[in-house]
Formats: structure tokens, sequence, C-alpha cells
DNA sequence: GAAATGAAGATACGATCCGTTTCTTACAGT
DNA sequence: ACTGTAAGAAACGGATCGTATCTTCATTTC
């Protein structure tokens, strides 16, 4: 219309852009292909010759605007950095719409290969080789006598945050964490590996 | 048609059979009120003259085909009793489509009171009711100390199964029971009560 | 610089499904 | 038998997904 016809990677940095914020205004189930669209000034089918479905631009979207900071942390004890580690997290997904998750598990559960994607981006492999790190920096400073338990142990903290995040809301307070890291997480590490 | 007319509870038990068989056939997302009609032999109104959305409909259907066994259970050690509890909840759960409650959540995130109900079901209320007395017999026992110990703590082995419930799908075999139990659950009780 | 290629953008469409409305007809209580 | 309430059938409006069609611009290629 006005002359002016985007390309590449701009125009698709206004696509994920302009999902994110319908996503943050609407939430999941209220967001829609149209209105998409019409938010970063162009129309459906340039969404859908890129992603094929909402779930997937969803999970696009999510990526661009969540860049995961790999940062190291080192606040000097295990404790510390625990709590850092988790902080990111919820500060993370906490400005993900609660409906975002279990709208895509819902959406793509019958869809195994969107499903195992989703999935890899909140399983083990990512959580995992992130607390691992702060645990074997643990043993080398004494605080603890190994590094070696299993993923299922050491994803605690995740798994319980997850659970009440999906349960209750996103809102998780500063009590939350440190009950779920002083009263759970570090007498269950210290046990396993202590 | 046929000149046979349903009323009440009959009409209302065929409702909430065939919403739950159309819930394992075809899961959360592509089960229709149509298809729940057809499958009860009646048409949509009757079903909205007594639930006035899907989501209610189908936490009603849970509801109905999914009764608490609230039998008391008492193995002689904490460490029975749990797993006996912790496995009941899995058969329990384990025959509710994986889609089920991530659609009942995204449905309903936007409207606080059925979102309430839901949550209601799942969170504090019942399952704390039936971890606590576990605990107070094992206090009795000699087992525990005290039974007095934080709601979060509590929960620990409910969440980490719906944790991984909702991620892996829906198998969970005996070893991760025993292992979260083990390796986890029972260390807990035992620092915070014992 | 002109032609050819390919994607942008607008519009409209088919399909599905929710929840509603309308209307007829059977059953229950009096 | 009479009457009211709810069952059941059918059709509708609205939203939204994903697709198809067609024109128009921009980039690439000669």
């Amino acid at each position: 219309m006005a002359g002016l016809r985007r390309r590449g990677e701009e125009l698709e940095d206004a696509l994920l852009t302009a999902a994110w914020a319908e996503l943050l205004d609407v939430g999941y189930p209220r967001m829609t292909m149209e209105n998409v669209a019409a938010r970063a000034g162009t129309s459906k089918p340039v969404i859908y010759r890129r992603w094929p479905t909402k779930a997937k631009l969803v999970i696009a979207a999510l990526a661009h605007n969540l860049p995961l900071e790999d940062a190291d942390i080192d606040t000097g004890t295990l404790r510390g950095d625990l709590i850092e580690l988790v902080g990111r997290g919820i500060k993370r997904f906490g400005r993900v719409p609660g409906d975002t998750m279990p709208g895509l598990i819902t959406e793509t559960f019958r869809e195994p290969e969107v499903f195992e994607e989703l999935r890899g981006r909140l399983r083990t492999g990512e959580i995992i080789e992130h607390i691992r790190p702060l645990l074997t920096r643990a043993v080398a400073r004494g605080e603890l006598r190994t590094d070696q338990c299993s993923d299922r142990v050491l994803r605690v903290p995740f798994d319980l945050l997850r659970s009440e995040t999906l349960l209750y809301g996103v809102m998780i307070d500063d009590a939350a964490i440190t009950a779920i890291i002083d009263d759970i997480t570090l007498p269950l590490y210290r046990l396993h590996c202590g």
C-alpha cells in the first residue's frame, strides 16, 4: 500500500515481535493469526509461509523474545548460585503469559514432532546443563563432596517451580524461592552429594 | 424419536459417561460437544442446560469418572504408605488423557471462577489432606517425631510427579515412583519431621 | 536498464466448533 | 385428561484456523 515492502529478517523480526506483543496482551487462546498479522502491518499468508501452525509461531516467538542468558553464575556459595539461577528462570518465565505453556502442550500433544521440540526446550537437556556447573563449583569450594547425582534430584527445584507456575499462576515470590532452595533443594543436594 | 426420553440422573450419567469416553478416544482438543451429545444419544442443548462450557463439562466428567477412593491406607510403614498413595494417584491420573489438564488450564485461565475450581481439585486441599494422615500415623508408630511441616514440603512427591507427567507424557513406571519416594520424599520428610 | 522471478500483501474462502436460538414433542405430576 | 417442564432436532451466528487466488512490488539476472 505505502509502497514499502519489508523482506527477510526485517519482516520476520516484525512478525515475531508482533506475535510476542499479542501474546502478552491477550494470552494464548485469544491470540489470533489475523491480529498478529495486523499488528505487524501485514497479512496472514506472510505468517503461514514461515510457520505452518500457531503453535510453531509461538515457539519461535518464545525463542526470539526470551533468549537464554547463559552468563556464568558465581556468587561464592551454592545457595547464592541456586537462588540466582532460579531467580533468572523465574524472571524469564515470569514474562511468559501463564496460559502459554499449557496452551502449547495442549495443541501439540497430538503432533509428536512439535511436542518433542517443546519438551526439548523444557526438559533435562537445558536445565541440567545449567545446574551441574553450580554443583561442580560447589565441589571445588569444598561445599559438597561430589557432583554425581541423578538428574531427577538435580531437577527438583525446577520441577517444583514449574508445578507451582502451571497450577498457581505465574507469580512466585522470593519467599517461595528461598523456601524451595533452603528447605528442599539444599538439603537434598547435601544428602546426595555431601 | 424412538419414544424413549431419559431424564434426571439417568440422562446426566449418560452425558458424563459419553464425555469421558470421548475424552479417552480423541483427547481434549478434539472432543466436541456435538460428538459427546451424539454419543450419549441426545443433542447439544441438553448438555448446555447443565454445564455452560466445555471446560465445566470436562471437570464434571472427571469428578464423575475418577472418584476419589478415600480408602484408608495402612501398610505398616511410611514408605509403604507413600508408595501406595502415589501409586493410586498415578493409576488415577494415568487414566486422564495427558492433554486434559493443560487444556483445562488454558481454557479457564481467563475465567477466575472455573480456574479456582480446577486449582482446588489439584492443590493443597485434596492432596495435603491425603498425605497428612500418613504422617500422623508414622508419628504414632515412632517413625517420625512430628507431623508438622509446611504444605510445600508435603506436596513434593505430587508436584514432582505432576511435572513429569506433564512433560514426559503419562507413563511413569515403578522405578520412577520408588526413586521419588526413596531418594527425595522420605529424606525430606525425615529431615523436617524426624 | 529491462525482463523475469519470487515473495509481499490483500481478499476471500472452506472447514470446524463453540455456544445460542427456535420449535416440536414426549413425559411427569396433578 | 390437562398442563408445564424439559428432551431432542435442526439450524444459526460468530470466531478462528489454515488455504487459495490474485495483484503488486522488489530483487535478481541478463
